[in-house]
RNA sequence: GCGCCAGUAGCUCAGUUGGAUAGAGCAACUGCCUUCUAAGCAGUAGGCCGGGGGUUCGAAUCCCUCCUGGCGUACCA
């Protein structure tokens, strides 16, 4: 447990007690109260925290809040816990006030932990998979997948912190539709390029991009002209066993620049060719999932509140991509026997989520409980005051590796992961070079490395940070603001695990710098008295502690200069 | 039509399980460096929390309804 828990637990059973005190010594009646609720005031002048317990046992007691707070202040003991005094505000809160001790536990508490302060042990620890990106191996990643690559490897690495085993995973969707399209938008571009323009007609609905050129280039400079010889069948065989490695490889560069890892990469084609579809959809029928209709096989999706049946079975034999993905789905729960699996997927899929986990019901995997998806709304690019449309068709995007060339890579991930998922965001390109000043993570770059410099001056000046410290003389506001703010993290990254919103990060981060950018101006260390300066080193000192793991966990760099 | 997400300061957004005077950043204005990094700090100004009902000690937050915007509603993935 943590020390803001701590507090909050020593709070609510101080309040408990007091109610019981009093009871028993006649001074309130017995009632049927409400469990005690503490929290955190936004204005210290309420104290450190608080409770409403007075104003929500009104009813109950018949009685006015004020009067029931004097009665339980009246009854409070407060030995053995953070708390130095209690004090009766507004309409019947009851504020408590911490002692020194607190304050300095909490500092204690980032000297001693280190890299690993804010790690905290989950309740229910779990296996997690945390899937995301998953873009299509048929052209270079857009924007949204730039979005989707961040919010989803931050949300692994809370996750990772908040206590649960993690696995990061890309689905490569090397088979379908698309792949074939693909193949056919390649071996048109070939064929143009030995034969002319003309040779062929280019079907709109093939991909567009510059980069399907550029892939039939290189066949021909392997291939030369043989391949125009073939039966199409095998032509379109060897484009794709060309082509996809190729951009698969692409995509495994541009994410390692991105600072994204991943443990594993699954193919989709893996699943059909080993019969794992054909099983899982077999399995759906016998338990009476399914009917066939005008030739194909169709889940009963009604069943479970969907507004319409799917195609799980094409009437040409090919299953879909929704027979595909419930059989994914069931490899990494039944298989690989993981408790939970969370998806990050562009808020255009949302129509497929409900019969994903409906379907996996129906297998007795319960998709309903264990399957998370979040949905993210797409990145509208603007440029020149217009909406970019993000096509792969029209070939016309911007992609993951021409941001990178644009902007920094840290900027680019701290601004994807500055806003939860469900917002919609918009991402200016011509603001995007200009927000280097503007952008908040150089304001928390910059107090890291203001504090790595003063702590360098210091050294060389003979002050080194002390061992001990006595951190009861940290008295200022500023001082104990800025202790307050660091004890935050580890509640942070529970609330950030459990929300599914590694945003919370960001926001977390400029506050904890906007703190200690004030103790800095309000607070000197170099000429302060030696017992206040020690201490106000060691403060500075877990307070970059806390910077960096905050930077670190988001991916970007804590710098020691600037 | 139906479904999902959103609507808070001029702009971009926070706002913990309902709590005390709704907060940051940017933009505007005023101060603060012979002293540890001014990429910083302090201050001023800016609000029918989309509209209307309801629930209660108390609503930006929960319920109903309407309005506006984005997205979806394939034998595509």
């Amino acid at each position: 447990m943590n020390l803001i828990e701590q507090a909050k637990k020593q709070a609510a059973e101080a309040v408990l007690n007091a109610y019981r005190a009093a009871v028993a010594a006649g001074d309130l009646p017995e009632g049927d109260v409400p469990a005690v609720a503490v929290e955190i005031p936004k204005d210290t002048k309420n104290g450190d925290y608080a409770s409403s317990f007075a104003m929500q046992c009104a009813r109950a007691l018949h009685m006015a809040p004020r009067k029931i707070a004097d009665a339980l202040v009246a009854h409070t003991a407060l030995d053995g816990t953070y708390f130095e005094r209690i004090s009766i505000a507004g309409p019947g809160f009851m504020n408590f006030h911490l002692g020194k001790k607190w304050y300095a536990d909490a500092v204690r508490l980032v000297s001693d932990m280190g890299k690993a302060y804010g790690r905290i042990q989950a309740e229910n620890p779990e296996k997690i998979m945390v899937e995301f990106v998953s873009a299509n191996p048929t052209g270079p990643m857009h924007m949204g997948n730039a979005r989707g690559g961040v919010l989803g490897d931050c949300l692994a690495e809370v996750l990772d912190w908040a206590g649960h085993d993690v696995t990061r995973e890309f689905y490569i969707n090397d088979a379908g539709n698309q792949v074939d399209k693909f193949a056919h938008s390649v071996e048109g571009r070939y064929i143009q390029q030995l034969k002319g323009e003309d040779a062929i007609v280019f079907d709109e609905s093939w991909y567009q991009g510059a980069d399907i050129r550029e892939l039939a280039a290189d066949l021909v400079k392997l291939h030369g002209d043989s391949l125009l010889e073939m039966d199409g069948e095998e032509r379109r065989k060897i484009i794709v066993e060309y082509g996809l490695p190729t951009n698969i490889a692409r995509m495994q560069r541009d994410l390692e620049r991105y600072k994204i890892h991943y443990d594993v990469w699954f193919r989709e084609s893996g699943l059909h060719d080993s019969g794992y579809v054909k099983e899982t959809v077999d399995m759906l029928t016998e338990k009476g999932a399914t009917y066939e209709k005008e030739g194909a096989l169709w889940l009963r999706s009604t069943d479970f509140g969907c507004d319409k049946d799917d195609v799980l079975r094409r009437a040409n034999g090919f299953y879909t991509y929704f027979a595909a993905d419930i059989a994914y789905h069931r490899n990494k729960f039944e298989v690989r026997g993981f408790d939970r699996v969370i998806n990050i997927w562009g808020a255009d899929h949302h129509g497929h989520v409900l019969r994903l986990k409906s379907a996996l019901d129906a297998l007795g995997l319960d998709g309903s409980n264990r399957l998370e998806i979040v949905l993210m709304q797409l990145v509208r690019m603007m440029q020149g005051g217009e909406v970019v449309r993000m096509s792969k068709r029209t070939g016309k995007s911007l992609t993951l590796s021409d941001l990178l060339d644009e902007i920094p890579v840290d900027a680019a991930r701290y601004f994807f992961n500055s806003r939860a998922a469900e917002t919609q965001m918009e991402f200016d390109l011509d603001l995007a070079v200009k927000q280097d000043s503007e952008n908040p993570l150089y304001y928390c770059q910059y107090a890291h490395a203001r504090i790595c410099s003063l702590l360098r001056k210091m050294e060389e000046e003979g002050v080194p940070v002390p061992q001990a410290a006595d951190l009861t003389v940290l008295n200022e506001a500023e001082e104990l603001a800025l202790v307050k703010q660091i004890s935050l993290l580890p509640e942070e990254i529970r609330v950030a695990a459990d929300e599914r919103d590694p945003s919370r990060l960001n926001k977390y981060a400029v506050a904890l710098c906007a703190q200690f950018h004030r103790f800095y101006n309000a607070c000197r260390i170099r000429e302060a008295e030696d017992t206040v300066r020690d201490a106000r080193l060691v403060l500075c000192c877990a307070a970059r502690q806390t910077i960096y793991n905050v930077l670190t966990m988001i991916g970007v760099e804590a710098p020691e200069h600037m």
